[in-house]
This record gives C-alpha cells, structure tokens and sequence, in this order.
DNA sequence: CTAGAACCTGACGTTGACGTCAGAGGCAAG
DNA sequence: CTTGCCTCTGACGTCAACGTCAGGTTCTAG
C-alpha cells in the first residue's frame, strides 16, 4: 500500500474559512508574494495543509503594524527557519517595534481605566453630555 | 495691576511642534471635530496651552486603533470628567478591545523571540539572503 | 445534462489619516 | 514698501488591505 491518504487538494474557499479570512484576501496575499499556491490543470489554486497556518501568522503579523513589504522579506526565512544576520537584525528590530507598541497601548489602557474609574467613583453619570468644548478665552 | 501675564497666543506652527503633529493633521482634528480653535480678527487659529495636551490624547487615541468618530464621542466628557453609562460602557468596551489588542501583540512579539532565539541558537545563518557577514552570538 | 455553487482574471471602488499643491491673504523686520 | 515666512480655504493625491463587480470557466449534486 501507498500509505499516502489521498484527499481532494485545498481550494481556496476551504482555506479562507479555515483560515478565517476572505478569498479575495487570500489572492491578495498571492499578489504581493506571501503566499504561494500550485495550480490546478484548469488553473484553479490548490493549497497544502500548512497554508492555514502561514495565513494566520500573516494575519498575525499584519494585525501587529507590518505591511505587507516588510512580511514578504521575513516569511521565506521564518518558515525554513534559515536566517541571515540581516534578517535577525530585524526581527530583533521589529520585535522591538512591538515592545514599544505594548507600551504605550498599556498606558493608553491605564489612562483609559483610570478615567472609568474616576467617573464611577465620582458617579458624574447621569448628565447629558456637553455636544462641543468651545474656543478657549481670549 | 492686572496680574495677567498676557503672551500671544499660540499659533497652529507652534502648536504643531509642541505636539509634533503637522499642522495639516491638526485641521483634520478640527475637520472632525476633536480640536476646537479660536480665531483671531483675520481668521487665524488661536489656541490655548492645553491644546498641546489634548492633541497627545488625540494621537494616543489614534495609535490604539482608535477611529475619530469614536474619539469624537468619547473626547468631551473625558475632558470634563463627566460621563454617561453609556459613554461608560463604552469607555470600558474599547479598554477591553485594547487588553484583546495587547494580549495578540505579546503572543505576536512572543512568536518572533521564539524564531530569533532558535536561529541564532541552531546557527541556522548565511545560508540564503545576500548579505554581509555579521558579528558571532553572544 | 443542467442548475447552481465555486473559481478565474481584471479592474475599479472604499476608507482613514493625512500629504501636497494652488492661489490669496496676514504679519513682523528692515 | 517690500521681502519672506506663516496662515487661510479648497481641492485633489496617496497608500494599504482589501471589497465589489463584470464576464467568463469549472466543479459538483441531482
């Protein structure tokens, strides 16, 4: 026996929801280089099983700031697990980048929790809302 | 005497710099509503000290991922430290999507330090990119 | 075989936070 | 007065990550 499981390949519907993405982003993805697929006799694309996983590190990557130029030169290497001192330099860097990002979306959340706690404390609740602050004195 | 020290008042250059936005971000903030100004006789924008400051809210705000629409209704009861239970809830709700936002980073930051930390532990370098060769490990 | 779902390429539309340019005026110095 | 910088309004340009539509092919269920 082959011992190979022969299962119909992926299409690009299937990954876009096990992925949970569209299908127009999964294309989009192709476009710009950080996805690659194989392609059907009729041209249709064809996606192996780890194609979820790339997506969502993508997804991953996105939703922490890094446009798509900077993923495209990281993700070749990230999947081999190869690395050039260059490339290093800036995961190190990017990691970094996100260091500082933490930061301040940690204070943003403190200045945010201590305004909520204040207005609770204070029970200021119940005014209607001024609509607009108005020009400051002369 | 009068006791008031009287400078003239701030500008929008000035402001910018203090802020270290551009002056055209600042006309945006009043296009949308979250920078009020006064106007001098010709039409020019006056403001007061306290601008400087709620402009950094502003781009804190922004950099949490923030839409001016939101800000907009969350910016003048922040100011005035009034609030309804509706801008509460919502206060709170945006502080639980920034907690959301902050936990993706740090598995995100944590993912790269992974990759980082098993390249440079396996040597895995020099292999692929072009480049200079770089200093040993630490 | 046929209907409908899924897929293809190509191209234009969207959104947010500004950038940039044009043309006109204002303001302090010399 | 003139020079030069700052400011004004208005309007179009940009960029990224897709959304959406058109017009055609392919796959699959019945």
């Amino acid at each position: 026996m082959t011992g190979v499981t022969r299962k119909a390949p992926m299409r690009i519907g299937e990954l876009a929801a096990k992925a949970g993405v569209s299908v127009r982003a999964l294309r989009y993805y192709e476009e710009q280089n950080l996805l690659a697929s194989a392609r059907s006799p009729s041209g249709q694309r064809q996606y192996p099983h780890s194609a979820v996983d790339r997506v969502q590190l993508i997804q991953q990557l996105y939703a922490a700031g890094l446009p798509s130029k900077t993923i495209v030169e990281m993700l070749p290497c990230i999947e081999t697990g190869e690395v050039t001192p260059v490339l290093l330099d800036r995961l190190s860097a990017e990691r970094d980048r996100i260091d500082e990002q933490i930061g301040s979306l940690v204070s943003t959340r403190d200045r945010l929790q201590r305004i909520i706690t204040t207005a609770t404390r204070a029970k200021n609740v119940g005014h209607r809302c001024p609509g607009w602050v108005g020009p400051p004195p002369p």
